[in-house]
DNA sequence: GTATGTGAAGTAATTCACAGCT
DNA sequence: AGCTGTGAATTACTTCACATAC
């Protein structure tokens, strides 16, 4: 029913998972897919996507599925990737560079158009032909390049600096992956992708999975002669 | 109490914030703080993060607040990053040699201790110290080194492959890094970092962002009654 | 007075179940 | 028969409210 207000960003994740996933499906050359063949490929309900879709409109043949390019298209426009994005990047240390080169971005079009680093060895210097500019400069790239986006890239402790510049420019979006707690104004999207954070988890996992396996053990140890 | 089973990956992902927030208030010299500083300074209720420590015990003083050693200590003990991760990484591009060059992984107890790749150009080469193996060599090296963590910066069209021979090999945790979907076996843990994802949800938000605006002005005035 | 820990209440997200269309 | 779209039911998560302890 185009209710926007009441999506989950959770939902959001997921719509660009199906549109990752549709996009694969297409070059296969299929062209209708149901719910639950999609569902299987990615590893949701088929219930939740088309849940999920609902929000937006209705997008389906009843009785037989998606039309997949039609699908993609209208995914597309709910996630505003039917269009380019330009983007700066602040931090032209390894991690900067890596995004710098990273063909994900431009083919699901988003175009780092410039660089800010505050290292005097590196300004001036061309990656990925972009010269890497001094953060003085980055008020005026942004308005001239009509930058939307924002990644931080930079030390965590000067993250929420380069933040506060790139809102104070107009930048409502940014990706920051200096493991800091950043805070941003009203207005203004903010995500966080903390890469320890992430091994952090699996860490989480395989320690407590061992906890487990070895409660189980002694459990059975325990129950020795079952039986009921 | 003490229940690990209850526990959400959303909360896992907290417990990292929270210590990663308690390691800079112990570089500043605090040795007490109270759930709602700690909160305020991470954007965070109080209640949620009081709710996802009282899951592992009782760590704080009633009345004082915690002791924000002792708290490290025991966040760090429940992710299991008390100890040190050896960790194997998969694809020596762009993405992985910035993974491998990524100072906060060792800082944060996890080693990047061998790196693979599939490009007869890079083998034999050293980073970082690291000679850069064949995967024909991935089940000897897991073994040896004793990895139980794999990190995924190859292709998306290899990447379902390496997993398999990650996995095959008795690593039960992965991180995935190629915009594919993986699917796992049982007991295998995997967390997956779609960085065109994480662009297109601001993208999203920015799209939406008009519509969306007049609902938080409300939500905000509702909510306004806070800071007495 | 201050702040934790937690059952209860309130929200939100997911899954079920099925009406309705092809 | 097959599959979507969706209200209802369920499940999970978050916040409130307060008893308890210092």
């Amino acid at each position: 029913m185009s209710d926007k207000r009441k999506i989950a960003e959770a939902a959001i994740v997921r719509l660009s998972v199906y549109n990752r996933a549709l996009g694969e499906i297409e070059k296969e050359g299929l062209e209708i897919i149901s719910s639950d063949e999609l569902g299987d490929r990615i590893g949701y309900h088929a219930t939740q996507i088309r849940k999920d879709l609902s929000c937006f409109g209705e997008f389906g043949e009843v009785g037989k599925g998606y039309f997949v390019r039609d699908l993609r298209d209208a995914i597309s426009r709910i996630l505003g990737v039917d269009r380019k994005w330009n983007v700066a990047l602040a931090g032209a240390g390894h991690l900067g560079s890596a995004l710098l080169a990273y063909p994900g971005f431009r083919q699901r079009g988003f175009n780092i158009v410039a660089v800010f680093d505050n290292d005097l060895a590196k300004i001036g210097k061309k990656w990925e032909g972009i010269v890497i500019q001094d953060t003085s400069e980055l008020a005026k790239t942004v308005k001239e390049q009509d930058i939307r986006i924002g990644i931080i890239a930079v030390s965590p402790q000067v993250s929420q600096e380069i933040v506060d510049t790139l809102t104070s420019c107009g930048v409502r979006a940014i990706l920051n992956f200096a493991p800091a707690s950043i805070t941003v104004g009203e207005g203004v999207e903010l995500r966080n992708v903390d890469l320890a954070t992430e091994l952090e988890c699996l860490s989480y996992f395989l320690t407590n999975e061992a906890e487990v396996r070895t409660e189980v053990l002694r459990k059975i140890k325990n129950n020795n002669g079952e039986g009921g």
